[in-house]
DNA sequence: GTTCTTACA
DNA sequence: TGTAAGGA
């Protein structure tokens, strides 16, 4: 009935960051964190490292280690514990993925209606023959309901 | 050359 | 937390 969201089309995601993973010395060179720390931080919990049954016994690290271990670094540096900068940290990133989830269960898509860009946010009523769309206009944002008939829809 | 664990200044 | 040691 409703236009699949991005959220729903994209099974949870956009840009996909599976396939970004790194070594000890990587993460460190990108942090500034020292490998010693990243090794401590991981005993502690504060951050993990993917499971090494390799054929050595190296530590991996994904995406959101690298973002776990950025804010730990950056709120390290602002004065904090390393135990509040882990869990603020955490806060942080749980409302970044809240926010993400939020934006990309209300993007549609964008489309071109009598010559403005709008935002597509999906269906506006049960019925589905509303659908809600936003646009900007002077730095404020605008919201429109546009009839749709059904023969229209994919 | 890098990483790993253990141990010590 | 840094650094050294001794292996992998």
């Amino acid at each position: 009935m409703n236009r699949p969201s991005l959220r729903e089309s994209n099974s949870g995601h956009i840009f996909s960051t599976e396939k970004l993973i790194f070594g000890i010395g990587e993460i460190s060179r990108m942090t500034g964190v020292s490998t010693r720390q990243l090794r401590y931080w991981e005993t502690k919990g504060y951050i993990n490292s993917k499971d090494r049954q390799d054929e050595q016994q190296q530590r991996v690290y994904g995406y959101a280690t690298f973002l776990k271990v950025s804010g730990i670094k950056t709120m390290l540096d602002e004065g904090y514990t390393l135990a509040a900068a882990s869990a603020q940290t955490d806060a942080l990133i749980q409302e970044g993925l809240t926010l993400r989830n939020f934006v990309l269960d209300a993007y549609h898509g964008l489309e071109e209606i009598n010559g403005r860009m709008m935002l597509d946010l999906g269906d506006f009523d049960d019925a589905g023959q509303l659908r809600l769309y936003a646009y900007v206009e002077d730095h404020h944002v605008h919201y429109q309901q546009v009839l749709v008939s059904k023969d229209r829809r994919q």
